[in-house]
DNA sequence: GACTTTCTTGAGTGATCACTCAAGTATATA
DNA sequence: TATATACTTGAGTGATCACTCAAGAAAGTC
């Protein structure tokens, strides 16, 4: 009986996605969506209620996605290599919105007006943060890395130099190139 | 002949400062100054001339504070005992109004949009780059770091892991004090 | 084709944005 | 004390913000 949607909805989030990273949440109209998406005002908030619930499920999509392609990385090359690839890959991929990381980008403008977002944002940290410590524990148990080394606290350390990697990335005149070279050397240095 | 501003212009920079670190540019209202600065539209704008205007001027602050308090720390303890404090010295600066670097913060939230604060914004991050690569060179010359090492190269690298830790003090639940500690500790094995 | 149900449209909502300006007030010199 | 020169005040500017809603259009069932 009724009458369907003319969209694919993932793919309205994917473009969202790709908005809000490059120009944050703020940085971001309801009028700039409203171009990208080829909406009018009722059909977005039929579709998505507001704009930060649509922000909220374009994080997800960042989120998951990254995660697929640690993973994918890994189940190419192994935990090791999958670790050291990945600063590379992520510094590389000009097809992305921007360098520097969407959830990082969010934590940092919302956390000081407590914005549920900027929570939400720590929580997918913590979730990728979590699949790096896996990884370094399967480059142990592979051989790669000493068994002296606390798998989390590796993690930790990764994630933050990745941050840092990724907000260098964004500068202009900056050879982040190099950067994650020496991240991925580093690697190599833990036996 | 004329009346004197009821105000320390020094101060309201400052105070200024603070209110934009912490809320960033979008994030920072022009009521929100009002109230902070207390002054009404009309002072403000004669004695600043725009928003813009006076983020840059708080911006200049920022960095210039920081680059002082820099080579104070160089001046109490030399050139490698100061890159090995600094990073601990401003994840436990709790008066600070927040944790991530100002620098940092306005490049992610204004690159996308090309805003002229970017740029500034990178400037400032390119001469504080300068002077952690003095000190890597001091601390070569002082015997602390071996010859082999490119100081500009180090200084690069330095700058990305600062930046890394100042976004994950900026997050709950990371232990920034350790990853501070773990910057500090990477450079004793420079030789 | 009639009917039901949902989607789409786009003008319009009050709130807030950065910013202006005319009027009033304080302070210095003469 | 009179006057000139700023500084301060705060209501008001148009623009834009996220969001609403009534009306019309399309697609499914009968």
């Amino acid at each position: 009986m009724p009458r369907k949607p003319n969209y694919d909805r993932d793919e309205l989030i994917e473009r969202a996605r790709d908005l809000f990273w490059k120009r944050g949440w703020a940085g971001t109209s309801l009028k700039d969506l409203e171009v990208v998406l080829q909406m009018k005002p009722g059909s977005f908030y039929a579709a998505f209620g507001s704009k930060d619930a649509l922000f909220t499920l374009a994080m997800e999509k960042y989120a998951t996605d990254g995660r697929e392609r640690l993973k994918a990385l890994e189940q190419e090359h192994g935990p090791i290599k999958a670790l050291q690839c990945f600063p590379k890959m992520v510094v590389e991929n000009d097809a992305a919105p921007a360098k520097a990381c969407m959830l990082s980008k969010t934590l940092l403008e919302l956390h000081a007006h407590s914005h549920p977002l900027a929570q939400d944002a720590n929580l997918h940290l913590l979730k990728m943060e979590g699949h790096f410590a896996e990884l370094f524990r399967q480059a142990q148990s592979a051989g790669d890395i000493d068994l002296s080394h606390d798998p989390q606290v590796l993690a930790r350390r990764y994630q933050s130099d990745l941050l840092g990697l990724r907000v260098s990335a964004e500068r202009e005149g900056v050879d982040a190139k190099a950067i994650a070279a020496e991240i991925a050397d580093g690697l190599t240095r833990l036996q």
